[in-house]
DNA sequence: GTCTATATAACGATAGAC
DNA sequence: GTCTATCGTTATATAGAC
């Protein structure tokens, strides 16, 4: 039958979005029933309980969007495309997905054993072509000398935490949603630059 | 007397632990009483409800740091003194309270109308002095043009991205606890210049 | 598979003795 | 102020009719 595949999805989509709006603790199950606009007993029939529903909901999530953040850095383009890709690929991203970057952060803070044995399991590691590439630009001296960890922590904080902070931001700057959308689509274009000047070489050497 | 201060300090300082741990849904009250080693009653005594004990809590914690912040984006020193005095300011809050950015990213997302309110009526906001002083280092022609929301928002990233993120980190890059905070020490040699870079003026000009 | 009704446990909060 | 006992609610989860 149809309908069958059909519920299952409309209850994962549900608690998709109320997890990544609610997190684990804050979420209720009846919230996912309701914003499936399906009896809270089906949950449980199909994904047995929270937790499971829970799990199942965290490893889609990082099995959707790692791979692609994995394939950015792994390509065989030179280091300012790379970039220029992997700003484009986060902002894909998060454009549609606004509560993401929060709600792994949440997670990963509040159930460290959990994610990190769901980062283990699933492969997720950074391609070392990446950071061959970062060390290697380094010796022909194209960048200053950089541990290749603190580049990459330097490029995903710059794009990653405009996103995070975003209640912040909005107050401090007085922005409507608006204008914090178009304040964000302006930053996209500086990025690459801001990032790949933190590891500029000096000009006065 | 001195136990009546006493018992409501060890409620708070337990309140605080808790709850930058495990955020306003996460945490129990019993967790609290326990963390305290004092009967559950005694919070209700003290702070009537579960609500208004972590309202002190989140009151406190943006009272105790912001302004810190604030002093060193306000002050009247050089563009890389200042950065400098910023890194050192952030890295000496979060050495003693590794949870606090992960628990306000938390909380900035879960309640965001009760999170601005505060901003606003704590009157927490941006130094003008330090805005006009971005803007004025573009006009002098010694960073390149730039939105010092930008800026600002770079300079925060960049400082705080690696503390929020650090059972990713730990986890992608092997590190056990150790090895972390001598990363992040080293880490910290080198941020004024990843912060200031990003805004280098080009010298091919 | 879907619904209603209910079991069971957890949690915040209060009453009342001391 | 501090404790024990307990209330009232809400949450997850299950039983059972259809």
């Amino acid at each position: 039958m149809k309908r069958e595949k059909e519920t299952e999805e409309k209850i994962f989509d549900a608690a998709k979005k109320v997890f990544q709006r609610s997190g684990y603790a804050g979420a209720r199950m009846q919230d996912i029933a309701d914003e499936a606009d399906i009896n809270k007993s089906m949950l449980h029939y199909y994904f047995r309980s929270k937790d499971k529903l829970f799990q199942a909901v965290l490893q889609e999530r990082m099995r959707k969007f790692f791979p692609k953040i994995q394939q950015a850095l792994g390509s065989d383009k030179p280091l300012d495309r790379k970039i220029e890709e992997l700003v484009d690929t986060y902002y894909g991203i998060f454009k549609e997905n606004p509560y993401l970057p929060s709600f792994v952060i949440l997670e990963m803070n509040q159930h460290p054993a959990r994610f990190r044995e769901m980062v283990r399991s699933n492969m997720i590691e950074i391609p070392d072509r990446f950071l061959d590439q970062i060390r290697n630009e380094v010796e022909k001296g194209n960048i200053r000398p950089v541990d290749p960890r603190d580049f990459l922590i330097n490029t995903i904080a710059l794009c990653v935490f405009p996103f995070m902070a975003r209640p912040m931001i909005q107050q401090l700057f007085g922005m409507e949603e608006g204008q914090f959308l178009s304040f964000i689509s302006n930053r996209k274009e500086e990025l690459p630059a801001f990032i790949l000047n933190t590891v500029r070489k000096d000009t006065a050497s």
